[in-house]
DNA sequence: TCTTCGGGGGAGGCGCGGTTCACCCTTCGG
DNA sequence: CCGAAGGGTGAACCGCGCCTCCCCCGAAGA
């Protein structure tokens, strides 16, 4: 019908059983073509510039913030992103489905749903994961950092203390710490040294 | 690993085209089995009760009122419903799955997108249409009835005046008026009339 | 000893959405 | 004419999340 060629999918890092388990899938359908595979959160931009894949899978732990999405859907309206999330929350994926995703995926989707989704995301059609309404509400909270927690987390990443954090976003020390527990809390780490080493790879 | 059979399959009824095409796209799809078709909307309840499929594909026209989507949802909750439309507006999509759908699609989709969107929306996974990149992100979701206008429109589906739902809720009628306005703007209709000839269509 | 950091709790304010209710108006049908 | 329904506006309250700041404590280092 319209096949004009392969989907051109460039697929960011990602943990390397994930990455290896999506490398074989898609090598297995004919119809799908990886043309840069994991993509570091700098090169992005860089690749996706000069592949312009028809698809980006895109890891959601990458992202420093779910902000970045948005920067990376504007200068590349053209590629539809994908996001591969551990555990996604309906109001996670919805955020990201504002932020310029087409479709969001949990880590734990069965293999042929992740084709089912590429061929679909491939022509715009958004894929979500199924919420149920009955429990939707309870358990899980979003894990999101606030844009408050976001520029702290900005900061800490540049190697501040606090009460250069404090000066430079023009809040009271305090107000630092506070937003630091709650990105240390949010992101799973104790202290600026673990911190570092999760952002090592920008 | 999960292959207890094939996933069970009703159609309700579409155009003659339309019909034809799924079952000659669904039948060459060896994991798909149409348990019934061409279901008209006053046999809906019963052949959904009596073959309880995975999935059931229902023509948007045939729907009397979007609202009558959910209580075929409240009453078949196993039942994944994939919604065909003819050109679905983004607000109308959202409504649908505010209503109980698993999938909304636009009859001019292709036909492997329709296979794909079968086999997502079986297990629970939401396929939506592309949106418009003039209103994508915002105003995609935020459409969902809240719990008291959903209370609200059960009682109308009922046939009930806002004194008697004012009654049955221990609330004032002004109150009811307000909860059905918000349920008339969300739900695109204008009156009980739009909204529920469904009450008395089982 | 002193500061900085991490962790805990809590208070006050603000914005937003949901709920409830109130007033106004027009339209329609018995 | 009168009552019900539909449409518009707005006020009040409440709960929740976010932001800001404060207090406490203990650990680690200069």
């Amino acid at each position: 019908m319209d096949a004009p060629g392969p989907i051109t999918i460039l697929l960011s890092r990602f943990e390397d059983l994930v990455s290896a388990g999506l490398r074989s899938l898609i090598g297995a359908d004919a119809s799908l073509r990886i043309v840069a595979s994991d993509v570091d959160a700098g090169r992005l931009d860089a690749l996706i510039a000069e592949h312009a894949p028809r698809v980006t899978i895109l890891n959601f732990g990458l992202l420093r913030a779910p902000a970045e999405l948005r920067r990376l859907h504007a200068a590349h309206p053209a590629t539809h992103v994908i996001v591969l999330a551990n555990h996604p929350t309906p109001g996670e994926c919805s955020q990201l489905l504002a932020l310029g995703a087409t479709a969001c995926l949990g880590k734990d989707v069965q293999g042929r749903d992740v084709l089912n989704a590429i061929h679909l995301a491939s022509r715009g059609l958004h894929v979500l994961p199924h919420s149920t309404p009955a429990n939707s509400g309870v358990g899980l909270l979003p894990d999101v950092l606030t844009p408050r927690e976001a520029d702290v987390l900005d900061q800490l990443q540049l190697g501040r203390s606090n009460g250069e954090i404090a000066q430079a976003l023009c809040v009271s020390v305090e107000t630092v710490r506070t937003h630091a527990r709650s990105v240390f809390r949010k992101l799973g780490v104790h202290n600026r040294r673990e911190l570092s080493g999760l952002s090592r790879a920008r």
